[in-house]
DNA sequence: CGAGCGCTTGACCGGCGTCAACACCCGTGG
DNA sequence: CCACGGGTGTTGACGCCGGTCAAGCGCTCG
């Protein structure tokens, strides 16, 4: 069964030749041959912040490539705390591993307005055994999610509180402007970094403080980073 | 170039369809065709404990599969700091990200002694492009090691000290014993868990004290999980 | 303009880190 | 066979970072 909120959030079948974002994506290098593979259609869809876009142990009809915004995925453990695990941002894949197994691992959450597409599993797979760019591209997708997931565990997971909500600040700095850095509701940065949401506030605080950062809207979501050599320590 | 420590560590070339382990791992079910495919040997090699199998960002000629023993996955921060983020067991692949970019991510050092057979890219490329049993074997590693990756983030590194090393002593249950576990040096189970190593004797000794473990040897490496209850929770 | 939610700040407390001493295992050499 | 020494694990005392609890503030939206 499809559920009710995929139905509400389509808007439309992608023409993903002519794709804004396709160099980043799984179809980057497809040529003609490669596109007359996808029988399936390709849907464009949208979730406004909060939003689930599925949930752990879901079974998976296809995964989605992300266009704009940011999403979290989310475990919950045995004894029931919720933990983030990533964020993914432009350019990433979401629910790689229903290609193994048609189920998600994780849930995932839109934590800003979010546009995805949706490319159905079969598409995926005919296209992974037929075309070797796209078998290239999926390896390279599938390497790119566990460096991160290595990446986070490594370099957020570790140190005081004021290195984690420093290497948060660096890590979710916007490749167009790197001078600014997306931050996220104060108890979801606690559970990114493994720290109550008073800490989290207290160090954005000394690190405003401090030099480091600046705010550049009232809500605290977005800032300036004015010392980078701050941050890095 | 071929490390000495490679040359030394040679043990022979395998047969792999008479492997014993076979049903655990890459080439759990191909069949004969496919194995006329492949073309390069497949070298047998072992490792004595705490011999480093590859280091990070080296140039990478093949993958591992870890038949006997256990191998620790090892990040340096920018800062200098190092991490484990994994710790590998029998049946994993190590080294899975040298497929997408040739270059290993982390470094690999064993923890025990440690049997592996390193397979050359090349018949891993072009198998998984032959064989669509090995394709999806490979898809099957990839999402493994996404989830392995994830569980211990959300699992490992979060709670109270006590917690972690509860977790830790469930996760590394032998699967052939479910009542047996085994632990680590002190400092690197506190490279696992971001706690310092007298935290993780502190922590064991009171499980031990709480009857819900009890050491099978003097050196603080193997234990009797005696009350599982005590250690969900 | 008031209600409500999320962010911030303060005071206090507890868990984990730090520093240090000690116990134990094991290999080496007398 | 035992004496010695280094490495590793354990335990204790103490201090600090981050958690807890609670109050106050400032948006945002009825």
């Amino acid at each position: 069964m499809i559920p009710i909120k995929i139905e509400s959030a389509w808007k439309g079948t992608s023409d993903c030749r002519s794709c804004g974002i396709r160099d980043m994506v799984l179809f980057a290098d497809l040529n003609e041959q490669d596109f007359s593979l996808i029988h399936s259609p390709i849907d464009d869809l949208s979730f406004p912040a909060d939003q689930v876009i599925y949930t752990e142990g879901e079974h998976a009809l296809g995964l989605f490539t992300l266009r704009k915004g940011m999403v979290k995925l989310v475990r919950t453990t045995s004894d029931g705390r919720e933990r983030i695990v990533r964020v993914l941002r432009p350019g990433d894949v979401l629910g790689l591993e229903a290609l193994a197994t048609a189920h998600f691992d994780s849930e995932a959450v839109a934590l800003t307005e979010v546009s995805v597409c949706r490319i159905p599993l079969s598409v995926i797979h005919s296209l992974s055994s037929n075309s070797p760019r796209m078998h290239m591209r999926l390896m390279q997708k599938w390497q790119q999610a566990l460096k991160d997931a290595d990446d986070w565990l490594a370099e957020l997971n570790f140190g005081t509180a004021r290195q984690r909500v420093a290497g948060l600040a660096l890590k979710m700095r916007d490749p167009d402007q790197p001078k600014t850095t997306s931050f996220f509701a104060r108890d979801d940065m606690g559970a990114m970094l493994d720290l109550k949401l008073e800490t989290v506030s207290r160090e954005i605080s000394a690190l405003v403080r401090d030099g480091a950062l600046a705010p550049l809207d009232k809500q605290g979501r977005r800032y300036e980073i004015r010392n980078e050599r701050l941050l890095m320590d």
